[in-house]
DNA sequence: GTTTATGCAAATTCTTTGCAATACT
DNA sequence: AGTATTGCAAAGAATTTGCATAAAC
């Protein structure tokens, strides 16, 4: 309950200090970024900001946190666009060698930053800049 | 130039052996698949089929290669969906641990059917059913 | 006061669906 | 002949753009 009140305090500094403009709308929309631990989507960011905010101007706030390093986009194995909170990333440094977990029975995405992506070998010539890892299964809850 | 000519040879058979007609449309677009080594886009193949057939009848050829296992999907980093034949599925066995690799440099996507998967070691109680990877860099023909 | 974000409307793009005409086996 | 495929039109979903108003710095 704490974590709550300390996370919803936490979104006006986040956005300061990526140099945006502290606003209602992308308070709101960080704060369920904050207290979730999984990688939200567009639609879903849409029921929750029901009348707050429209549609649009959700695009516009995650196009602004992607932009600063805030967010970074998960896609599914369907091609559905998520988002997740950069927690692992500086303000410098991004680094988007995630694992992403999805799982089947709850359908949640998780950023899996614990797991290591393995070196990979590839043939003759090919050069690797980043490693995209997307892994279906049962997630630690639903398994239980 | 015979290779060219046995693949295109090939397609009426392949489909024949998945179970679909043999019609115009989709022996060329099987063609396509045939004689390129990456994945191609539904974008694509409109444009080489431009003439020939519909927009929506390519969607539905797609559809049906799926639905048999010639052909399988692949998405890149922005969530586009392109689409790579099944080389190392038999007619019964479907495995899409491929890797894949896109091309920075000229945007093509590769299956790099002959790298292997690794077993990642997930935190406890994730239960692991299909792992997807796909890489990003210069491949061997850009790095040259 | 200047710059940036928002809401609303409308335009784009991508994909799917219905149905009558056509092609395949 | 019987069944699946095609083309065209139109519907639907997801995302982007333009512009005047409002809010942040």
């Amino acid at each position: 309950m704490s974590s709550h009140i300390q996370h919803s305090t936490n979104a006006p500094n986040l956005l300061k200090s990526h140099g945006l403009r502290v606003t209602e709308g992308r308070v709101e929309i960080l704060s369920y970024f904050l207290n979730d631990n999984h990688a939200l989507s567009h639609t879903y960011l849409e029921e929750k900001c029901k009348k707050s905010q429209d549609r649009v101007t959700i695009y516009r706030a995650l196009y602004a946190f992607l932009e600063k390093g805030l967010i970074h986009k998960v896609l599914d194995e369907g091609g559905a666009a998520k988002y997740a909170l950069c927690s692992t990333c500086s303000d410098t440094v991004h680094h988007h060698d995630h694992v992403h977990f999805k799982c089947d029975t709850c359908g949640q995405t998780y950023c899996l930053d614990t797991v290591q992506v393995p070196k990979l070998v590839l043939p003759q010539g090919y050069k690797i800049k980043e490693t995209g890892i997307l892994i279906q299964g049962v997630c630690d809850k639903c398994s239980k």
